[in-house]
DNA sequence: CCTACCGATCGGTAGG
DNA sequence: CCTACCGATCGGTAGG
């Protein structure tokens, strides 16, 4: 169990820089100095070690994003927390390369099957809970009343899309900044209660 | 010349849908039917038909979404137009499997190199276009004298970035609708001159 | 967990 | 433009 994880760390490292698909049984074999046959008996095909992969990094996302914010109420307040905590897992690069989920977003598009079917999952499990809160800041008054949920969840995804590409491809020292003002922008700052 | 066409045609779709990085001179070859070194041929190494897919990209953009709002006066409504058309390239999937700047953009990231400088190179652009629009909407008085051009770029690409996603990854059927209600929200929908 | 091997595919070259 | 080949790498298996 002990090399599963590390083998499973060193498989979510090298497929956050390099990709999803181009993930190599003989490259992480390597990289954990074992062999290519040892590693193998660990997921069984690739496409198992490919699905442990992805299980893995929503694990992190969820210990790094939501669990810091789930301490804050909910509503408003927990809203700005995970978006908060969102900017500060792409700034700080948790995974080598940018967001793990939009590079496998990007690369899934066309190909159909369990690894896609579970970055989907992901990411829809991720925008309900952005979409939860929303609905309860509006119904605690925190948020325009006629406010879409839908519609802030996907004008936030797209904030963070942007960041995600303004650090990784035009490694822009302001992107952060820029981020944050989008925020801004979208939520209230003070939830002013009642 | 004509061959050489042919072969970049079959490559831009092939590494839309496939990646830049996994495109195959083999494939390619087949998809023409070719032999392999008749590709190779015309493009030398796989970098050079790499550098030159990226250029017929952006040849394609050009031709789909800039050049038809060149008809539009510059300013807010030239912006609007742009925009407009960037969603109805994204909307018609002009190149299978979504925007390819964005994938190739993901795919690069990491990667140093000519490929990624064209790619960088590409999407500054792009940006700069966008800039000089909403520099010259507020210039006219149609946009907000406060607005901060840097900011509104990061926030419309951010728009056609969760608009790529939601086509792609999430097949929302709705995800045109919230793009341009949220472009709506970026960019004033009349332009009221003087 | 290992070595040793399989068939397939890769980018690229030699020689024509 | 072709055939024929190179060394490298891939996922996966046999047999231990």
């Amino acid at each position: 169990m002990l090399t599963r994880q590390a083998i499973l760390a060193e498989a979510v490292n090298l497929s956050s820089s390099e990709g999803l698909e181009a993930l190599s049984i003989a490259q992480i074999a390597k990289a954990v100095e074992m062999s290519k046959s040892g590693v193998v008996g660990h997921f069984g095909t690739k496409q198992s070690l490919q699905l442990a992969v992805v299980n893995r990094a929503v694990t992190v996302f969820q210990h790094e994003v939501i669990a810091p914010a789930a301490t804050v109420p909910p509503g408003l307040g927990r809203l700005r927390a995970l978006t908060a905590n969102w900017v500060s897992y792409l700034d700080r690069e948790v995974f080598p390369g940018g967001c793990f989920f939009t590079r496998a977003a990007g690369e899934l598009d066309d190909k159909e099957g369990p690894v896609r079917a579970a970055v989907v999952t992901a990411n829809r499990a991720w925008k309900a809970t952005l979409r939860r809160q929303i609905m309860i800041g509006v119904a605690e008054g925190d948020l325009r009343p006629d406010t879409d949920p839908h519609q802030l969840v996907f004008e936030l995804v797209g904030v963070m899309l942007s960041l995600n590409q303004s650090i990784q491809l035009d490694r822009d020292p302001d992107a952060v900044h820029r981020a944050r003002r989008a925020l801004a922008t979208l939520l209230p700052t003070q939830p002013t209660r009642h």
